[in-house]
DNA sequence: TGAGTGAGTGCACTTGGTGCAATGACAGTC
DNA sequence: GACTGTCATTGCACCAAGTGCACTCACTCA
């Protein structure tokens, strides 16, 4: 493979997602994800500030989906179900990557250390939710809390969904919203 | 100091602790913290499992607290109220460390890497929560909610308490909860 | 007094991650 | 066709986190 083949980014992420399924997260060098994608160590480390990186360069897209859904969002809707809408519709444009997405998910499930690096990046996601919140002139705390509750109502309907992906993802979301209802009350 | 002075853990989270204040997480190394405390890196990694962990070392026994104040909690308490009790007397108990609480906050406020640690410390606390939780007959989902709800209650309170450390850490939950009962209603 | 225990140490090693200077494929210009 | 600039990629040296293993040595107890 030469110097300059495109797509370098995307091979990259694909050669480590292939060695962390083959042989764990904790097993595999940057240095061997590197060689796979026809690269080094040091163009690695170009393109992703740290290995676990290399996992969730997708977050920053996804939020940014988010954001534009919730804009989108009527605007007299209640804060959480603002978020909520918002983050079914993001969840719906990621379930075009079913096979990838569960690959990627059996990673995370894997590794501790991508268990904390995704915890921040939703935990992000919820402020940048919270702060949109907030421009609707919902108060800080409660633009939080709903934010917050919005995640935790997608995370469990996502982790339904990588179960059972033929599953239509914006009902599992709206059996979630009612169970967080049920757990609120 | 001699070889066998005693309290090495407490003594290496003391000087990790004040390091940090000093010049920030990222610059100061594990062995200078283990030179500051009389000691050398391979007895730092003997005591901490990594660099972060030593500003976690009191977790278990937060998690192990709380654990026991929600065994306390009157039977037929909702899961939310019953969790956010043991949370607020786990809080309680906490607060007689104010300063030191205040130090480590700081610490870990101005560190990404230390946030990370601190929100996989909270996401084990609230399955643990949630396992308890559902040995009182609440469902699984429905207690993973209530305690993921808690947490972010309990967060938000001892936030709140940081920032003004005389305040009534129950009086402060009280409200937080409320606040969240109004994001989700 | 001598064996055993266990906390602490020294050392070599792997790996993640960074700074810096060099390379070389490509585009555009004269 | 030679010249120039740009930029992704690279090589190299280096620091710090973290580990395995053998060793030391203060203390205990028979």
């Amino acid at each position: 493979m030469g110097r300059w083949e495109p797509n370098a980014v995307e091979r990259l992420q694909y050669a480590a997602v292939a060695l962390f399924l083959e042989r764990g997260y904790a097993e595999v060098t940057v240095a061997e994800i590197a060689e796979r994608a026809g690269l080094t160590k040091r163009t690695f480390f170009n393109h992703f500030t740290d290995k676990r990186e290399v996992i969730f360069a997708g977050a920053a897209a996804f939020e940014a989906d988010i954001v534009k859904h919730l804009t989108e969002v009527h605007a007299d809707a209640k804060p959480l179900d603002a978020a909520v809408q918002a983050l079914t519709r993001g969840g719906l444009d990621l379930t075009r990557y079913g096979e990838a997405a569960c690959a990627r998910r059996q990673v995370i499930a894997s590794s501790p250390e991508l268990q904390e690096r995704e915890l921040i990046k939703m935990a992000a996601l919820a402020r940048v939710i919270a702060k949109k919140l907030e421009d609707r002139l919902v108060p800080g705390r409660i633009a939080l809390f709903s934010a917050q509750a919005a995640i935790a109502v997608f995370t469990a309907a996502y982790d339904a969904w990588i179960d059972d992906i033929t599953a239509d993802f914006a009902t599992l979301m709206r059996q979630s919203l009612a169970d967080m209802h049920l757990a609120i009350s």
